[in-house]
DNA sequence: CCAATTCAGTACCGTACGGTACGGTTCGCA
DNA sequence: TGCGAACCGTACCGTACGGTACTGAATTGG
């Protein structure tokens, strides 16, 4: 994720020069480490060695280069598909498994913790551009991912659902219960993943109780 | 929740004058309307008629207005505890769909989505002192009902769990899904409470596919 | 009727931030 | 070698905020 290469793709994604991805690289350490409150554009010209000219250059105004840092680091999440073949029950399990520990750990990283704090705390004004922008971007991606996976159960016939939105908001729900706001919060996310693999496990299961085709 | 009586006996909880919950008051509404930027000590001063001496006089310095402001807010919400007794499959049913479709009325309430955003918001630096007292003044009085009104369940040999937390969770991921972080991103929330009533019978039913006892 | 307390209203101070302007430097290019 | 674009570093400006100090009015208690 942290690769040159990750970034150098982000970059080409979104028109951005290798420079301004160092330097969105470099505005995102700050939120992470101090929050909105530390991402002040003459902090980043410090951190990143760059005038403050040049980021208003680039990015317009503050609100640009926040936008920026969203859509950077959301081209840089790519979630690779999974094959929709050879499904039984047996790997269905292990890949909705799989799919929720990479879900754990997306949402209890730092800079997707960062960032959606960012995003809350200005949704209040301003009709939430970035809200929208990380939604549409960030959980869209994800929750596609999921989609797939659930299509492809139902078409092998190991799953059984009407409406798949509602049986992902379940799989959702089951995975993630409290524990994002929980993080969101502050809780020190440190100590609680070492049970995500636990969580998802059962999470699964639960899921597969109500959506799993009888056998 | 927003009469007179409920701001009295918050006040007297916690230790304010009237004339300090009036303050309260219209800091909250402050919130509400414009988010954290626009909760300014000049601001809440105009708009509470009093000076600014007063409000560092009472409340110490920002942080702790923003600290009595979650304060007062908790001691408004009382949850009623359900009478124990006298329950059948069918009541638990009622009485667990009537504490979805509130837990999905409070998660979306104006004054809970600003102070979550608000302590989200300050939760990067200062150890979020404020998440963890809204976590504990706010989220523990509903899950405490929550534990109560299973173990009723439990006890009347209608649910069947080991794990009291671990069926708490799925209740409220279950039911909560994915739409309190939608919220508080800023998504309107006006029009997705119309689907309350529908989202809670349907996570209640699934809660009871789940650990309901089979009969 | 007076003294003490409380508080509203305002003015004030230091600071920090967003945004702009400018001088100096590097680098690519003709 | 000369030229222009890009850019760094810094200085600067206006504003807005947190917090303090002061003044005058209202209230209270004796």
């Amino acid at each position: 994720m942290q690769s040159v290469a990750a970034t150098r793709e982000a970059n080409a994604g979104n028109g951005l020069t290798e420079r301004q991805g160092v330097v969105l690289e470099e505005a995102l350490r700050l939120l992470v480490d101090g929050g909105e409150k530390a991402l002040t554009t003459a902090g980043v010209a410090r951190a990143a060695n760059c005038s403050k000219e040049s980021l208003y250059k680039w990015f317009g105004d503050r609100d640009g280069l926040l936008s920026a840092m969203i859509g950077f680091q959301a081209s840089k999440v790519r979630t690779q598909d999974v094959a929709a073949s050879a499904l039984d029950a047996e790997s269905l399990s292990r890949h909705l498994v799989v799919f929720a520990k990479d879900l754990l750990e997306v949402l209890s990283g730092d800079v997707s913790l960062a960032l959606n704090r960012l995003a809350i705390g200005q949704a209040s004004r301003e009709g939430s551009k970035l809200g929208h922008m990380l939604q549409e971007r960030g959980r869209r991606q994800i929750g596609r991912r999921a989609a797939a996976l659930l299509e492809a159960g139902r078409k092998a016939g190991l799953l059984a659902f009407d409406d798949a939105d509602e049986a992902y908001g379940a799989l959702y729900g089951l995975v993630v219960s409290d524990w994002h706001l929980k993080m969101l919060l502050g809780e020190e996310a440190g100590e609680m993943k070492k049970g995500f693999g636990r969580k998802a496990e059962q999470a699964v299961s639960a899921f597969l109780t109500l959506y799993g085709k009888k056998v």
